[in-house]
DNA sequence: TCCTTCACG
DNA sequence: ACGTACGTGAAGGAA
């Protein structure tokens, strides 16, 4: 029999894990920490030791006999953080699920429990392995039990190991006397007392000479140094109880059977829930696909072979027969009754245009899946088109993902799943099936990334088309069940119309823009990129010559050795990293010393070639444009976002980086309109603040930052100086902000007590203002989150933080959300209201970006009249203000001229 | 992967 | 004594 078991100390460990781990979350905001170092230290010793059996012991919560005598004699002990606290039962309860067996006895503690099971299996000739943080445990070691203490040290997990021999050459001692060392030196964290004046220096010379604390005393006459020997005369009482406290019990009475205790595999069915709740995505890789099937998968109608895929695509495609397909033969009827049909459309990370399984379900939970490969994708196509004549509500996932594989789509009403859950909460990262299903069916399925792990290209996909079919199931089965709850909450929250009336159309925008795409003159991109790195070459070998040496001016770090330590420049900040080298830093140093400003512009032009030269240039499709993705769920305001590449933060404050709006050209025969609101987020703010003095101010249809200057600074409206306008630009800019001095001082380079003053003037000028911004505050931490002028939400649990920094941040984001999330509702309108028309009007003209305040039009030469019309109507009636909404509007035959 | 920096609104 | 303006995405370096 070649048994060998790994015991752990279940406390030491998690509390080890505990301090070693940075502070980890999941998204109920469970500390995890603890658990996923606990984890992962016995998942590495698992695997290095191989063992068969394997038992964890800990404390029990309440103070056992040895901590009572203790605890009597010191008084208190330390109390657990309550972060740690919090996930000890969590812990066992994840251990239970993975079939490991736990010891925890009343009135035993984890350290008799060890040593008992380690004593009793050492003697019927098991090999031992006992984990522990504590060293303490080095007593129990033999020639058959190693001790392994496992260190986390940033990140990275490294084990001392101990057997008896080791313990000797270490600590000059066996085992045996390491007790009697321990219990004269005493161990505070161990709540041994000691003998008081003997610390470990005298102990280990007593204990290796005496071999014990008994003959130590027996022999005190003899010893050396009399503080020494007056101390152990003294305490004799303190050298017992030491004794009896540090040492390890091995004859416990255990309720358990050791042999019971055999390992098998810890991923199992029971556990994959636990590690899914508590988002340890790299372990879950260690689950295999039997593991995570969900029983939702009995209600898959799985269609592989030829023949069903045949037999599916005749009942489909048979109008009389329907949905016949699905278990229940009146499903079809069901669904006229109460019921929706859903698609679900699964696309493929390697490409794009291909299709690789077809979901349908129901809320009959009736799923049927296809996989793609027998059947052709227009086979498919054709299938899913006639399927959609018969489904009275359509759900899509995610409907502009769809809308590619399924142009009949667009002539559908079809609700969006992943655009509603962003409404009801978007502040999370993800809106995928598995985290619909968590969140409003507290199932835990498996995601994409559980399925086949982090896939850079499509391979694992088409390897396991399997677990593709199962993935559109999952997808489509989610959809069909969530829709009733996300519909419900949406009407609750009063966001069913922003839902149903911008949102929802607003997808169909946005799929024709990124269609549409932006020309652009990958010649021209080339030039610019060339001349680019001429400039860069010649300013990187003047750098260089500067200071002296060659170094990666790229790098902050090595930067900031040069600039702050080689050539001793003032540093004016420190990131946790080291120096500051952040532009505003250096842009304080650049006058007086020349070098610096040639590393900003060297930041500059390495930023315009990397980012935008050659970065664009590889998004330049084959029809000579570039198709970025407008993502409609990630910011937390309700603005879009464009990536891959972003078209909205293409270069225009600095007249280098402009001209490389030159090279975003119209199709031939067409021009580039751009249209953008003035100062949008200023107006909304005097529209939902109803402030007059600053509804008049606009209503006065003048340079409304030089109005502000004059009302705050008190001159008249033609004598405000430059100074003063830009003071009070940077003034309104702040309340859009949610105003601090600090911040304020920073943009202004003023002090805090100036900006400070700026602002007090300001609300006096606007006490509108003011009002209205206190009571945004006030209402986000009534309600819990901030409003938009449309009904739109966005939660700010920073309020209720205990962190008075989080709170600051909290009612900044109250004051600002509400505005910011305003405007981006209103230029949706817009988007809506242009797009519409130029529909109706049947144009050529198409929308094809937007920039959170600006619209850009590819237009028809012989459309630019309506065009024109058409933009400057629609913008400025998208919402009825108490100021007027005004934009600005150019055209030209680049985005250089028209903007 | 995280951090810093920087482009835009 | 803290350590901050609001909202994004991309690139490069450091670890």
């Amino acid at each position: 029999m070649n048994h060998k078991i790994v015991l752990i100390d279940g406390h030491s460990i998690v509390n080890r894990a505990f301090y070693g781990v940075p502070n980890l979350t999941n998204s109920e905001g469970l500390h995890t920490n603890a658990i996923y170092g606990f984890l992962n230290i016995m998942l590495k010793i698992l695997e290095e030791e191989n063992p068969t059996h394997l038992i964890i012991a800990f404390d029990r919560s309440e103070p056992t006999f040895r901590h009572q005598m203790y605890d009597d004699y010191k008084g208190t002990r330390k109390p657990m953080a309550d972060e740690l606290r919090e996930q000890i039962p969590v812990l066992k309860e994840v251990l239970h699920a993975m079939g490991i067996m736990t010891v925890e006895q009343p009135g035993i503690e984890a350290d008799d429990i060890l040593g008992t099971l380690a004593c009793n299996a050492q003697k019927n000739g098991w090999t031992v392995r006992i984990i522990s943080g504590d060293r303490d445990l080095l007593q129990l070691a033999t020639d058959q039990i190693m001790i392994r203490i496992p260190k986390t040290r940033q990140g990275r997990t490294t084990v001392e190991d101990y057997y008896a021999e080791d313990v000797k050459t270490a600590y000059g001692v066996t085992p045996k006397e390491f007790i009697d060392v321990k219990a004269l030196m005493g161990d505070s964290s161990d709540n041994i007392p000691g003998v008081p004046g003997i610390g470990e220096k005298t102990a280990t010379k007593l204990i290796s000479e005496y071999g014990s604390i008994e003959n130590t005393y027996a022999h005190l006459e003899e010893i050396k140094p009399p503080r020494a020997k007056n101390a152990l005369t003294e305490h004799y009482d303190m050298a017992e109880m030491s004794k009896i406290l540090a040492t390890i019990k091995t004859d416990a009475e255990l309720e358990i059977n050791p042999e019971e205790a055999v390992l098998t595999n810890l991923f199992t069915e029971d556990a994959y829930p636990y590690f899914k709740r508590l988002e340890f995505k790299n372990m879950l890789a260690r689950f295999d696909g039997a593991q995570m099937q969900n029983d939702i998968s009995e209600a898959f109608q799985y269609l592989h072979t030829e023949k069903e895929l045949l037999a599916f695509l005749k009942e489909l495609s048979d109008e009389t027969v329907g949905f016949s397909v699905f278990a229940d033969p009146n499903a079809d009827e069901n669904c006229d009754a109460n019921g929706q049909h859903l698609l679900s459309f699964v696309d493929s990370v390697q490409n794009k245009e291909k299709l690789f399984a077809v979901a349908i379900s129901d809320t009959q939970n009736h799923t049927a899946v296809i996989r793609t490969g027998a059947l052709s994708g227009e086979q498919i196509l054709s299938c899913m088109e006639s399927a959609l004549l018969h489904a009275k509500i359509l759900i899509t996932p995610d409907l502009k993902a769809c809308l590619s594989f399924v142009p009949a789509l667009k002539e559908r009403i079809v609700y969006d799943m992943h655009v509603a859950a962003y409404l009801l909460d978007p502040l999370k990262n993800s809106y995928t099936y598995d985290d619909i299903a968590k969140d409003y069916l507290d199932r835990l399925l498996p995601s994409r990334e559980d399925l086949f792990g982090k896939a850079k290209d499509g391979k694992a996909i088409l390897e396991q088309p399997e677990d593709y079919a199962k993935m559109a199931a999952y997808s489509a089965w989610t959809t069909a069940n969530a829709w009733d709850k996300l519909e419900a909450a949406l009407k609750e929250a009063g966001m069913w119309n922003l839902y149903e009336e911008l949102e929802l159309p607003l997808i169909r925008v946005l799929y024709d823009m990124e269609q549409e795409g932006i020309r652009v003159d990958a010649k021209a991109l080339k030039a610019y990129g060339d001349q680019l790195a001429e400039s860069i070459a010649v300013l990187e070998k003047e750098i260089y010559q500067e200071a002296g040496e060659e170094f990666n001016i790229n790098s902050p770090k090595q930067l900031g050795v040069i600039l702050f330590e080689k050539m001793n420049l003032p540093y004016g900040k420190k990131t946790k990293t080291g120096y500051s080298t952040a532009a505003d830093v250096l842009e304080r140093l650049a006058p007086d010393y020349p070098f610096v400003s040639k590393i900003l512009e060297y930041r500059q032009l390495t930023k315009l070639k990397s980012t935008y030269a050659d970065g664009l240039a590889g998004y330049i499709g084959e029809d000579g444009r570039i198709h970025s993705t407008f993502h409609q769920t990630i910011t937390a305001t309700g603005r879009l976002s464009s990536a891959d590449p972003n078209l909205q933060n293409i270069p225009i404050r600095m007249e280098l980086g402009r001209q490389l709006r030159k090279v975003f050209i119209p199709k031939d025969g067409f021009i580039l309109i751009d249209a953008d609101y003035s100062q949008i987020e200023l107006r909304v703010l005097a529209h939902m603040s109803g402030d007059e003095n600053l509804i008049a101010a606009y209503q006065a249809e003048k340079d409304i930052h030089r109005i502000t200057a004059s009302q705050v600074f008190h001159v008249p409206f033609e004598e405000v100086t430059d100074l003063q306008r830009r003071n009070a630009k940077a003034v309104n800019f702040g309340i859009v902000y949610g105003i601090s001095s600090f911040g304020l001082s920073q943009d202004l380079s003023i002090s805090r007590k100036e900006a400070q003053e700026y602002i007090d003037r300001y609300f006096e000028t606007y006490p509108g203002i003011k009002a209205f911004l206190d009571r945004l505050v006030a209402d986000a931490k009534d309600t819990g989150y901030a409003l938009t002028m449309y009904g739109r939400r966005r939660p700010v649990p920073e309020l209720s933080s205990s962190n008075y920094m989080q709170r600051q941040f909290g009612e900044r984001i109250a004051m600002n959300s509400p505005i910011q999330g305003t405007a981006a509702d209103i230029i949706k309108i817009a988007m809506l209201r242009v797009y519409n028309r130029l529909k109706a009007e049947q144009l050529k003209s198409r929308l094809i970006l937007q920039v959170h305040d600006e619209l850009l039009i590819e237009t028809a030469s012989d459309e630019i009249e309506q065009v024109k019309q058409i933009l400057s109507e629609e913008m400025q009636h998208a919402a009825d203000l108490r100021v007027a909404l005004e934009i600005g509007m150019q055209e030209g035959n680049n985005w250089y001229e028209a903007h």
